[in-house]
DNA sequence: ACCTGAACACCGTTCAAGT
DNA sequence: ACCTGAACACCGTTCAAGT
């Protein structure tokens, strides 16, 4: 929208050992940055969650006034926006690619974006309301070209590509919101176990208890595969 | 955790025809209750979305003080929970059943859960992140039962439901994220475009346009249940 | 070009008090 | 038992001003 950049004055010019006053902190910060914007914004997500991202905490973080953020960011939400980007970058299928076959990538692409969310758990509630970022788009964009070379026909395609993300973007939310401590999964377990007359099936199933995240995934995921993919 | 209760008082006693004094409100509103609280919830978040539930807001539009709804309710969040959980109710299958078979069961049961998201939009991104509710136990509860039935094994149980769970989840959620306007969808695509030796296989599927949400969702769920369940 | 503080219009919730 | 207003500790963001 605005013409506000960040890209080129990183040079920073030699600051001349600027001489610390008193009251002022010891150790000059590096300038402000979108970069450094970004990257401090990951980290106060991943340590306090969604609503422990602050405009005025991140300025603090960042040993800025409050409102220097807004020459480098729009709003709050272009904050959310880039830090999401920022984690889901896609560093490309492992040095044994290759001889495992489309399957084996597409497989593994979605795993490792799975992983990618769940390492920042904030991230996979947040993906759905946001702008879609190069890395995003990226990772789209690979999915997409894996499975046309592997015989998905064009008209299938998006098909194929929006139910296999639908069931990436459900199962890692999911995850992450049952991911709770064990007493509060105890404790739901509990309730539930006080209702067994009305729910006997998935109290006697223990469904919310023993779950192998990771295992249903990964079955869920062969059944869309098998059902998606030519042959 | 609070004694509060709100069960009982409906009787409301005969109020003696209220005389309006000056300044009030000429029709004199029926008593706060959990009740008329939730109702109205529901139709601020259908007219607002998320944000634009507040508890003065919502005290407002119930002609109380905004610490009025504190009697009844613990806090916001608890007013989220309640929310959610009255949107999900499930009215069992349709007349025509008992003919169509498990395999219809459990399709009309996570198409009318879909439905019943997709009309409260701010439902779907809701849920995961919420305690859930006797209506979303019922719903689990009734779908466990069914595969159950169907001859899935008690070990597979789990696995199959958290997997239907998930794909319904994603492909509502992301169905709502991606329900803009013509403009925005424009934009997005148009975007995409400027971009499109980056991304030339999504920008020429037009991935982010011309998506047929409701086949795809029963293709893919389709393909689920044929690996999810026996025969 | 980059950063700042004061100020505005909001929030959720506690508390002591009213009836 | 139920409702209330004042007050507290926060928000995101505008704006006019500093360097």
């Amino acid at each position: 929208m605005a013409a506000k950049r960040s890209g080129a004055q990183n040079k920073r010019s030699q600051r001349k050992s600027v001489s610390p006053q008193a009251g002022q902190a010891l150790r000059s910060e590096p300038p402000l940055s979108r970069e450094r914007i970004v990257a401090t914004a990951v980290e106060l997500l991943d340590a306090e969650g969604v609503d422990g991202l602050t405009m005025r905490r991140l300025a603090d973080c960042l040993g800025s006034g409050a409102m220097s953020l807004y020459w480098h960011v729009d709003n709050k939400e272009e904050v959310f926006d880039l830090a999401l980007d920022a984690v889901l970058e896609y560093r490309g299928p492992p040095q044994t690619a290759g001889s495992q076959g489309w399957r084996g990538e597409v497989v593994h692409m979605l795993e490792d974006w799975r992983a990618s969310m769940l390492r920042h758990p904030w991230s996979a509630s947040l993906l759905p309301r946001r702008a879609l970022g190069p890395n995003i788009l990226g990772r789209l964009e690979m999915l997409s070209k894996t499975l046309s070379r592997a015989g998905v026909a064009d008209a299938d395609l998006n098909a194929a590509i929006w139910s296999l993300w639908n069931y990436v973007m459900g199962a890692t939310i999911t995850r992450v919101s049952f991911d709770l401590s064990d007493e509060d999964m105890a404790a739901a377990q509990q309730r539930l176990t006080g209702l067994s007359e009305r729910y006997p099936t998935i109290e006697r199933s223990r469904l919310l208890l023993d779950n192998d995240w990771d295992g249903a995934f990964r079955k869920g995921l062969d059944f869309l595969l098998d059902g998606l993919t030519p042959g």
